[in-house]
RNA sequence: CGGGGCGUGGCGCAGUCCGGCUAGCGCGCUUGCUUUGGGAGCAAGAGGCCGUAGGUUCGAAUCCUAUCGCCCCGACCA
């Protein structure tokens, strides 16, 4: 059988994502324009994506509930800023039944509109309050240029839309939800995020507030992970959701929408993923282990198979999500060259060899090859998956951290900042003027990406214009 | 939307400039035998109205016209 070999990061970075997906199974091209097919391992992924989250969401009072695909026309001229920000990317639905709709309905780009329809009929009191809904769902918007998962025309998220009674309390929302996607990137995806505040040209259309999480990939430009906007009351005047206060006084909700997308998963893959294929973080691998039986004969077969069926209740009684595999008809080489495609993270060999010794070949994916390969007692082999597990979860987050600390820069002058960040971020003083943005997108191609919170009493001038300055930004080339 | 590339068995391609006989190749697939500790070998098979629609011609994958779609780069992108 010939080698199928995946073209490096290094050679063509952008080729080696595109073939990657492909490779590993999460995803196929639809024969739909920018549209992709997300296959059965892909959608696994996404389902520990999404179960995390849904319960950390039920955890905080959320519910779910669904809203339709179709939003008439209307609803988006309702909101100036809104309709502005997508009215080009809108799939319009024009007939129906064989006849011409007398108001055309989009597909969904995002559920603002139609959510903030349906709360002006259910907010009447300040009892109803807070609303605290999310959809999962797919949305759709015409993209001009896609690539699988990073950004598709129809995608998998959860919006989050929530209405409150007070903007204190609107905007406590907004900034738990983000500290959720920390948890989450941290915790379950190991990727190291910087949280803060978007400049105003990088608000969503329609917002008060966008905070995101922005992530560096392995090219080093940055992806935003996770938005969570404050609306303010924007969407409440435009959509007339109004309430009786305590003190029986008409007033506008305080409103606030949230999301992480199917594009997560593209930050897992630029972030982890090496030139044997895709990484995954154990937390969320659909396939933690794969069990490798490995003979010569049916002799050895019999031998080797008591042993690895053994093993494989072992480890799936200790919680581990297992595979054996056992193919006949591929060789053992390209066994584990298949699981390393697909990022999973232990594997276990176990051949005539093993039988005899009472071991097993234990090999760990964030070290590719021969090197990550060691040779472990059958016994207790569940607490040594076990923990080698956590190991390779601790050391992919730790592993990116400091890839992305060490391709943070400090320029001295706008003339090192654009240097800077033609490969890497900046991180400098910026007067938060529209103009000294505009400026270093024109010069740079970067633009900035947040501004985190947090930041040290500290006063310097901005790099682009020299005037004082309080807060600094990250500068970034983005996707 | 601008620039470039491409539509030929499931996938990747050759053939197209310069029209010609039964449309090839690699991978994959099926069957059999030998293999299996880092991408196995041999043998025999199955599978195609050459994106679509018109036209030129004795004859079109190949030339002409139109059309649909995809990929890459750019612009755009909550």
């Amino acid at each position: 059988m010939a080698e199928d070999k995946l073209t490096t990061r290094a050679e063509d970075f952008s080729e080696w994502y595109n073939q990657l997906v492909i490779k590993s199974d999460l995803a196929d091209y639809a024969p739909v324009r920018g549209c992709m097919v997300v296959k059965p391992y892909g959608w696994a992924l996404w389902e520990n994506i999404t179960s995390w989250l849904d319960k950390e969401f039920k955890a905080t009072g959320h519910v779910n509930a669904a809203f339709p695909t179709l939003i008439p026309m209307s609803f988006f001229e309702k909101e100036k800023d809104h309709v502005e920000g997508f009215a080009p990317e809108l799939a319009v639905v024009t007939h129906g039944g064989g006849v011409e709709l007398e108001e055309k309905l989009a597909v969904r780009p995002t559920s603002e509109t139609i959510i903030g329809h349906m709360y002006s009929k259910w907010v009447k009191s300040w009892r109803d309050l807070p609303i605290l809904i999310v959809q999962w769902g797919s949305v759709l918007r015409w993209e001009l240029r896609t690539k699988l998962f990073l950004r598709t025309a129809e995608f998998y998220w959860h919006e989050g839309h929530t209405a409150h009674s007070s903007a204190e309390e609107a905007k406590e929302e907004m900034y738990r939800i983000l500290d959720i996607y920390e948890r989450f990137c941290l915790e379950e995806a190991a990727l190291p995020i910087i949280k803060g505040t978007k400049s105003e040209t990088e608000r969503f259309a329609g917002a008060h507030t966008t905070t995101s999480i922005e992530a560096m990939m392995w090219d080093k430009r940055a992806l935003q992970s996770g938005t969570s906007h404050y609306f303010s009351t924007n969407f409440a005047k435009a959509f007339e959701i109004q309430f009786l206060n305590k003190d029986n006084v008409l007033q506008y909700a305080e409103t606030t929408s949230w999301a992480i997308s199917s594009r997560i998963i593209g930050a897992m893959i630029m972030v982890h993923g090496d030139d044997q294929g895709l990484v995954l973080p154990p937390r969320l691998a659909p396939v933690q282990a794969v069990l490798v039986p490995i003979y010569k004969n049916d002799a050895e077969k019999a031998k080797v198979m008591e042993v690895a069926d053994r093993i494989f209740m072992e480890l799936k009684a200790a919680g581990i999500r297992l595979k054996m595999d056992d193919r006949d008809n591929v060789s053992s080489g390209f066994k584990f060259n298949d699981w390393e495609m697909r990022g999973v993270p232990v594997r276990v060999e176990i051949g005539p060899k093993d039988v005899e010794k009472g071991s097993v070949a234990l090999a760990r994916r964030d070290k590719p090859g021969r090197e990550g390969k060691t040779f472990v007692p059958q016994a207790g082999l569940d607490s040594a998956v076990s923990g080698l597990l956590v190991e390779i979860q601790d050391s992919l987050l730790k592993r990116a951290t400091e890839y992305r600390d060490a391709n943070i820069h400090d320029p001295k002058d706008y003339e090192e900042l654009k240097k800077v960040v033609q490969d890497g971020w900046a991180f400098s003083y910026w007067c938060e003027s529209r103009e000294c943005e505009t400026k270093v997108k024109e010069d740079a191609k970067a633009t900035t990406r947040n501004i985190p919170f947090n930041q040290p009493e500290t006063e310097g001038t901005c790099i682009v214009c020299g005037k004082p300055s309080k807060r600094k930004v990250y500068f970034a080339k983005s996707y």
